[in-house]
DNA sequence: CCACAACAGTTGCTATTACAACTACATGCA
DNA sequence: TGCATGTAGTTGTAATAGCAACTGTTGTGG
């Protein structure tokens, strides 16, 4: 892609950050510290689940069958693998996923959420959707939100990649 | 501030998130996840300071006489005291900061950045400013960087306050 | 002016995470 | 087939973060 044609569409030339972009990205920073902090410290003080346990439980609940093989989760999640193996430990210590030998890979296993950690969901959901709200949706207009949705997507995937 | 005039704003009338919204806050985790992970990374192979480090040692960058009490610093970088504590044992013991006693308050103390922390700033940013271009600002046009900035911005102060 | 609450910072402890080394299995190609 | 290379997951170790408890200091209402 050539400079004129991304300046002509309003992206930046590459190579250096102008000074919108430069505050987009402070506001982008805080505002994702501030908000994450406020949730946690909800999520803690109604006595529900962290927030890095409810990623991968909903990642588990979206899957097809509520399963996924350990590596899966580990992308979904943004966790290194020595990370997700020991937070696979924590989750099937307190009965919220069991693992399950994948016998078409002898090397891997799944991991599958059991009807305790559907429960952990159910209970954490009101507090964390609350959250969202609270601290992030209630302040967007539609215009912004499918700005972000648009930009931050785009963002995503092209980060996504290594 | 009634829910009707939240609506004529195209703002989200408070209690549930909607789709556009949920989706906004989805890709949001997303997109800082993975930029965060790429930044750390190429700073770790350039062997610079980390992300953390580079934000305690900015913020007394552009502070009145390159100084900030250690609860302010703690505030600035949303991190627990105890936390900041360490770090800046750590950012001490490497010579790019020192404590410096409040003659006006004996409880506490300034940290105070040092010359080699402001070369080690120098050092960290070609690298930093390299990443902010090529994982974010470069996938943004203008309006969406004035719309990020102006949302999570008013996201951002709103949930800044405990 | 003085007891008492609030604040600043540190420390002990614990939890969570990553990196590197390791085991076990799978796959490709010669 | 058989060995080399790669992949899946676990484990040892070390770094970083938070909470709660503690010390020392400030400031305030009676």
């Amino acid at each position: 892609m050539s400079e004129e044609r991304a300046r002509e569409r309003g992206e930046q030339p590459s190579g250096r950050v102008d000074e919108a972009r430069m505050a987009a990205w402070q506001v982008f920073l805080g505002a994702h510290a501030a908000i994450i902090a406020r949730i946690e410290r909800d999520l803690a003080a109604a006595g529900v689940i962290p927030l890095t346990w409810y990623d991968v439980l909903i990642e588990l609940y979206e899957a097809p069958d509520r399963r996924l093989r350990l590596h899966e989760l580990a992308d979904a999640v943004v966790l290194s693998r020595s990370g997700l193996t020991r937070l696979v430990d924590r989750l099937a210590a307190a009965g919220l996923l069991r693992r399950e030998p994948d016998p078409a890979d002898r090397r891997g296993a799944f991991a599958v959420l059991t009807a305790e950690g559907v429960r952990a969901l159910g209970r954490a959901w009101p507090v964390y959707s609350r959250g969202i709200d609270r601290y992030f949706a209630r302040d967007l207009n539609d215009e912004e939100a499918r700005a972000i949705t648009a930009a931050l997507g785009r963002v995503r995937d092209a980060a996504r990649e290594p």
